[in-house]
DNA sequence: CGGCATGTTGCGCA
DNA sequence: TTGCGCAACATGCC
């Protein structure tokens, strides 16, 4: 579960289920995704979680009056629960963190199928975190600043939307989906596109964003709901009828991923 | 069995 | 030095 908006969910979830409460027990099922040991994340029993904020796909936990801060990324099938009280592990569990707050116990627990996620201890930030571009969501999108960004790179705009130095957050669905809301091509090179072309692609991420946080807030996921009708534009929809032109959606390789367009509403000048 | 998957990183080579 | 393509990571599903 991903990308910008997936995250921002898990964020406002270990928000209030961690802020202001205190670490009793933390269990590592699968060292993998720890970093730098599971013996440092296990370390963290007896300190109480202050805050967690978000950049990117990027999670920030500050402990209160303690050095060491928490990272955590989904990668690609990263997911955060919680149950009241203690439960049997999760087939995909990795980490459990047992916290108490006002006298109730809760278990918060981090489940990876694939295991390209990863929980961080650090005494500082990381470069992953202090690298990161602006954040479209917390920071909004300045097309001036981005167009300039854009015009010194010569690659095409679909790679360049998925640098998190450039924008923080994006992933290949929101690229895909902005892009399609812009029309803009996905191979139109970055030196060439018009303000007008950036802000309509900073349009199209913000709408793509907002609208995918309401359809999922407080469900799963729904592309991991298998049967259920696409909540896509046109991601994954090869052959469909594009929804504003009824052209068939095409599906090309960029930049090594899968990329959907409309011939039509998105050709390329 | 082969191909593909919401992400990131590291390596070889130009 | 920089950039690019591609494999690797680990697992499931079609």
């Amino acid at each position: 579960m991903p990308e910008l908006p997936e995250v921002e969910l898990a964020r406002r979830g270990l928000a209030r289920w961690l802020a202001g409460a205190t670490v009793e027990h933390v269990r590592v099922w699968d060292a993998r995704v720890v970093k730098p040991s599971a013996k440092a994340l296990t370390a963290i029993g007896g300190a109480r979680i202050a805050r967690v904020e978000r950049r990117g796909k990027w999670l920030r936990v500050a402990l209160a009056n303690d050095e060491r801060v928490l990272f955590a990324h989904l990668g690609m099938t990263g997911e955060w629960m919680q149950t009241k009280g203690d439960a049997p592990r999760e087939r995909f569990e990795r980490v459990r963190i047992d916290v108490r707050r006002n006298g109730r116990a809760r278990s918060v627990r981090y489940l990876d199928m694939r295991m390209f996620g990863r929980v961080v201890v650090a005494k500082e930030d990381i470069a992953s975190w202090t690298e990161l571009g602006p954040d479209p969501l917390a920071d909004g999108i300045d097309a001036r600043a981005l167009h300039e960004k854009l015009r010194a790179r010569k690659k095409t705009i679909k790679e360049a939307m998925l640098d998190q130095r450039l924008l923080a957050g994006v992933g290949n669905i929101l690229a895909i989906e902005s892009l399609w809301r812009a029309r803009v091509s996905p191979r139109a090179r970055t030196n060439a596109l018009t303000l007008a072309e950036v802000r309509a692609i900073a349009r199209g991420l913000g709408a793509t964003i907002r609208r995918t946080i309401a359809a999922q807030k407080g469900e799963r996921a729904a592309y991991v709901n298998a049967g259920a009708p696409s909540p896509f534009l046109i991601y994954d929809l090869k052959g469909e009828p594009c929804p504003r032109c009824k052209t068939s959606i095409e599906r090309a390789v960029i930049g090594g991923r899968s990329t959907y367009f409309c011939p039509t509403c998105q050709r390329a000048r």
